[in-house]
DNA sequence: CATGAATGAGACTTCATTCAT
DNA sequence: AATGAATGAAGTCTCATTCAT
């Protein structure tokens, strides 16, 4: 039988596991890995019970492919955005911070880190991949930016990985928001991601350009 | 019937909820609510399963018994240190900002804002407490420092909520990081938050301070 | 999708319910309702525990379905025996109550009344059903047909509610007694219903139909 | 210490065992011995959880003292008073079963029938002891006054066991009703066991004096 | 491939019973 | 003798996983 003959059902079949994960990705931000049962995964992706396990042997396999779909690619995303930037560091900098994390903010994706924080220690595999693949990428590719901007004088001569912690963490911070006290009902618009992204960076930035601080 | 007339006897049953509730922070914070079973607990303060069901009618009760007691009265040892600070605001907030969130940070409370992103959209009613006994009362009394600093002229004026979760966010997400990602193997050590904390204050302090900002 | 396209398949799980009623009510009857472990039933109904809850959502519900399911429809049976019996009302109460309870004193239904009498004070909703549903439509059936009788002049002129009484009471003391002491080894076969029935009703009958009391 | 010193104190420990022995009757008889908690029972009686155990080694020893404490000496008035009467065996019967029963069904004791009736098939023990001493002989004290009635030629020559139970076995169940329907509310009042009573007994006395019985 | 009925280990919770006070 | 805190066996119910269809 040709591939070619059926390409709905085809289509739909090779999607599956893309939507699997999708579904599995809200539900597990929303409800927790624990608390989240595998049928409601599968109703969500608009397959029965039994369909989940034919592509994902076990629950816990299952989250080990949402954690590792969304994140790597990203970080190519800014590893490129940095390599191709022709400019000030500081610009660089708002324009990696803004533009790829208002991205990663309002993409599905800002999920997976309330999900690492919740599971991580359940599943200690997951820590040592995460870890390597996802947090020290990151942040060597800002501390390499920042890095460059103190060797080039754009930067007063801070603690690089300070820095580049207290550009990050709020950011960060903001993802886990939105998936949990930000989408409760008594907070909705608490904090707005959008505005905050530019105002927080270039208040670092100014932190960071500063001549000899004042009054220290 | 005296207190004293039955110390041993007495004095167990009134030490248990605490008990309880440290050992259901310790537990809910390392491997979330719905993973933890309530016999862990019971064990872990030193009774059987039974016994907790003497002093929580539901595991449920016991989470929002945890959830009650940490936060509170530390904001409330917050107002105090503002109240009765005389100083510049920057100090202020630096004297604030590094001597309580490290206390924070160093205590078992700081499992609580794991905990409740984690469970806030499992349980309405956590929400609505939380947002308006801790989150609401902690922003409102940075946001009063730094409005005094930009009416006193210290600070640039700058948008007022924005700079408080500048400031703010980066210390949360470090109580995160310790009992996640920074408690397991591959990444002990990762981030050192008694170097951070005072690091990203003064960075921001800075950015607050700084003369109008080099090129925006 | 045809119920017959999955014979196998389907005819198991269109049984379960009943079966699984069936069994509740042999275990209910004889051990009472709280008692009986969800388990034994499900073992009696040849599946295992779980299975129960996918048919019923709770032990509770259970109990419901098994006193809704028995009771009405004979008593349906009884009303269209009287409608369509044309003949002395004396006759027509010999036969309803001599065949009709045979039937029921032989059926499994017969221990439907036990399980009342033991849980209609825990149940509330219970009370309020088979008082409408069982117990007035009964009792209206055979307070009729003891008024035509008295209309006709077959019967003396007794308090209607107080014969039926005497009539039904004895009836359901039976069914009561075949599922409890009647049940146990030291009095088997105490009572033989089938001889009682008849001559239970004959010796009323004989009161109902007496000249005027001899001495009173 | 001597008895007389502390009358009150004394006299509450003697009268212990019986308080609990009537909480014990109400619950048991309203909720079921299974469905009824020991706790319940002790404060019902003004004591302590343990306080319970020191008078009974165990729920089901409760259980026991519960059933062998009500019965006997009823049936021990029953035999005096038949005993005592010289009369009719009609005039007798009248008296015995109005008179006798309606102080049963007015007392506590009424409840012990549900109670035997519910736990009989639990507790094999229980069914002996029951037919055996209260059963057998009230049965057999009825039927004695039958008999005689039949030899002096007052009653019909009836089967006299079918008679015996035609006769009581609506106050029994009189006495279930009272304990289960009865005592819900959408049917309060449903029957009066003081009316029904002598109607019952003169009902069935007609039957037991009518002449040859009409068409049979 | 897909389904969904079935399973059974395991969770929360109750409660008879014990025992230190 | 009386208490009531503590225990842990046992019960109800859930849900990841399997497998016949």
């Amino acid at each position: 039988m040709n591939t070619l003959d059926k390409p709905q059902h085809r289509r739909r079949k090779d999607a599956r596991p893309q939507e699997l994960i999708d579904a599995a990705l809200a539900l597990f931000v929303e409800k927790g890995f624990a608390a989240t049962r595998t049928e409601e995964v599968a109703l969500r992706a608009g397959v029965s019970k039994g369909t989940l396990f034919l592509y994902f042997p076990s629950k816990h396999d299952l989250l080990k492919a949402v954690l590792g779909h969304y994140m790597s690619e990203r970080i190519d995303e800014g590893q490129a955005l940095v390599a191709g930037f022709e400019g000030s560091r500081a610009e660089l900098l708002r324009e990696v911070l803004t533009q790829w994390w208002t991205q990663l903010y309002d993409s599905p994706a800002s999920g997976v880190f309330k999900l690492v924080i919740t599971e991580v220690r359940n599943f200690p595999e997951i820590a040592e991949y995460y870890q390597r693949e996802v947090v020290d990428r990151a942040h060597g590719l800002l501390a390499g930016v920042v890095e460059q901007g103190i060797e080039r004088g754009e930067f007063r001569s801070v603690d690089v990985h300070g820095a580049v912690h207290s550009l990050v963490l709020p950011l960060i911070m903001l993802c886990l928001h939105k998936h949990s006290l930000g989408a409760c009902p008594p907070c909705a618009g608490d904090i707005d991601g959008h505005r905050f992204i530019p105002q927080h960076v270039n208040l670092l930035l100014d932190g960071l350009c500063a001549g000899p601080a004042a009054a220290r």
